[in-house]
RNA sequence: GGCUCUGUAGCUCAACUGGAUAGAGCACUUGACUACGGAUCAAGAGGUUUCAGGUUCGAAUCCUGACAGAGUCACCA
């Protein structure tokens, strides 16, 4: 049985530890323990530029590689650029249709940007096309037929009346208009029903994508010279995202090169019994003993489905990097997936097996709801960011704190200040749980924000230019601590077992939390206590040591965010 | 319908993994050293931790059952 213990740890420990650490600029890194471990985040497709979704994965997944590389892994980071498939065949159609050849540099606009037009072009005319052959003959049989079948009308009532309960009640949450005839059986058909059927089967433009994929399969030279190319603007668009927000990659995998991976796998696990074929030459693997599905591997024409590809790469990751572990960042709507692909990696005795992870989070919504690409309510990356360092900029110039630095110095302050404003309001949730994300409150710097914590740090910074320089050994004779001081030093000391946690537990929320907890004590130190002007000696060197102490463990904590700390702000 | 995740102050989030009187920030109200940097600090107000049972010395946390939101249950990726 456990009950209290209250223990009074005395201030000669608290002395030697901080003795012990207070020079340590690497304070909270632990030693190699010789193991490896992959990171995959981000993952983008090409066929549009990355939106505040993307923000989200990216800014978990480096943090969580940085905080594993301090607990003592090496790391690789990676992304799968899923850069083939029908997604990329729509933007490239429409760019030849409609462009007339613009470039990223003709049309002054950034490269994925444009791919993103395209694909948006796309759909647009896609919709066009598909409504007015929903007013033609050949669609209202279409309607007329399956109106016809009791048994999915039945359904589809049942799903229009919940469909109609939520718009009802977001409607009054917005305190906007319901309109009840918005979702009709006809809307719901046309929409939710027959819309793959249509772009299969009818669609011009369809036909045209699928044709342009076949192209691309079968390696014809103009296809694959277009989708080079259009893939090109999009990477030299991404790599602009990806530099302004401070993040890179060890290895690139490329969907193009990895897709057709993963059949080998199966045909051996077939000998091996773990997979089983259907009468129809259908291969599949029963996880029912796992409290999973039956999940298809191969189709009877032996072409392989997503995870098939994702069972190849692992192997194929495992052989270019020989890991012990491997984690996936992908929002969790893929929970299920990666149960599935796990389990079965297992079966297959992969020696890496035991060491997945799906590092797996909440989606990020809106004020005003869900974000929804086709509708328009995505927040785009670029405009994300240059309106956190706008915001860092107008705050820097009304404070007026920068004026004696070079224009490049007091960028570069505002860069950061506005990244750390972005990345920790993301960052401080705990990754499992969906986020509402306010811009309005993304920007703030005031409070429990990045700033706040940078500002921590930045006072220490001038604390130091001041007194930081001089003999610091009369910090001995200061025995008796303040309460503030012994907080702070028992903050440090725990740091290191924390970061060690939020590596075992995936979890760079509880790093972001810890380094406010800790600026928090500090600003309150700072106020409650003069460190230049101590009233000893003692008192004095002591404080500086203590603040060379936090401004490690702070300027570390943050790093393992990927946030920068300034000197001024 | 089955399974998974989430539900804590008006809002955004914590709570050392079962511990003491559930804590911060924002917003609101009121204060602070002629400055070691006020992007700070202090105070006030704000709670039946969605609800109902259970487990035990003790529950926001674990179990059961409701309720609400989200996701998933593709030969899509």
């Amino acid at each position: 049985m456990k009950g209290f213990l209250n223990l009074v740890v005395s201030d000669a420990y608290w002395t030697a530890f901080l003795q012990d650490i207070w020079q340590d600029e690497q304070y909270g890194r632990h030693a190699s323990n010789g193991k490896k471990v992959m990171v995959e985040f981000s993952s983008p497709n090409t066929n549009k530029p990355l939106h505040l979704g993307h923000i989200r994965n990216i800014l978990l997944g480096w943090s969580a590689a940085q905080i594993l590389e301090a607990a003592g892994y090496e790391v690789v980071k990676v992304q799968v650029v899923n850069d083939r498939g029908i997604a990329i065949c729509k933007s490239m159609l429409a760019w030849e249709k409609y462009s007339g050849g613009a470039t990223p540099e003709s049309a002054g606009t950034k490269g994925d940007h444009l791919v993103g037009q395209y694909y948006v072009r796309f759909e647009q005319e896609f919709k066009k096309e598909y409504e007015a052959w929903q007013q033609s003959g050949a669609g209202q049989q279409q309607l007329q037929q399956w109106m016809a079948d009791e048994k999915a009308v039945k359904k589809a009532e049942k799903e229009l009346e919940e469909a109609r309960k939520k718009a009802k009640n977001e409607a009054e949450r917005k305190g906007t208009e319901y309109d009840p005839d918005a979702l009709t059986l006809e809307r719901h058909f046309f929409k939710n029903v027959y819309k793959n059927t249509y772009f299969n089967e009818h669609s011009q433009l369809g036909q045209q994508a699928k044709a342009m994929l076949l192209k691309w399969e079968a390696g014809d030279e103009e296809t694959m010279q277009l989708w080079k190319q259009m893939n090109g603007w999009v990477y030299e668009g991404f790599d602009k995202t990806y530099e302004k927000l401070g993040v890179e990659f060890d290895k690139l995998y490329f969907e193009s090169d990895t897709y057709l991976l993963g059949r080998d796998a199966v045909r051996q696990g077939l000998d091996k019994g773990i997979f089983y074929e259907k009468e129809d030459g259908s291969v599949w693997i029963d996880l029912t003993d796992a409290k999973l599905d039956h999940k298809l591997v191969l189709r009877k024409d032996g072409t392989s489905v997503y995870i098939t590809q994702d069972i190849g790469t692992a192997q194929q990751r495992y052989a270019d990097f020989g890991v012990d572990k491997m984690v996936y960042v992908v929002a969790d709507e893929q929970d299920y997936h990666f149960q599935v692909l796990f389990e079965t990696l297992r079966r297959l005795g992969e020696p890496y097996a035991d060491g997945l992870h799906h590092l797996s989070y909440g989606m990020v919504d809106l004020p005003t709801g869900k974000m929804k690409s086709r509708e328009g309510t995505v927040v785009d990356a670029d405009d994300l960011i240059a309106e956190v360092i706008a915001e860092a900029r107008a705050n820097a110039e009304e404070r007026d704190t920068l004026s004696g630095l070079s224009q490049d110095a007091q960028d570069a302050i505002i860069r950061k200040v506005g990244l750390a404003a972005l990345k920790f309001f993301i960052i401080k949730v705990q990754p499992q749980k969906r986020m509402t994300f306010d811009p309005k409150d993304s920007v703030d710097m005031q409070g429990q924000t990045g700033p706040y914590v940078q500002n921590a740090y930045v006072r220490i910074q001038s604390v130091l230019r001041k007194g930081g320089e001089q003999d610091l050994s009369a910090a001995e004779a200061y025995t008796e601590l303040q309460d503030a001081e012994r907080e702070l030093i028992a903050q440090l000391f725990a740091f290191p077992g924390l970061v060690r946690e939020a590596a075992e537990g995936y979890d760079p929320s509880s790093v972001a939390n810890f380094c406010y907890e800790l600026a928090k004590n500090y600003h309150r130190f700072y106020h409650d206590h003069s460190i230049l002007n101590a009233d000893s000696e003692a008192a004095k060197a002591f404080r500086l040591k203590l603040c060379y102490g936090v401004a490690h463990c702070l300027k570390n904590g943050m790093q393992m965010l990927g946030i920068e700390m300034p000197d001024r702000m």
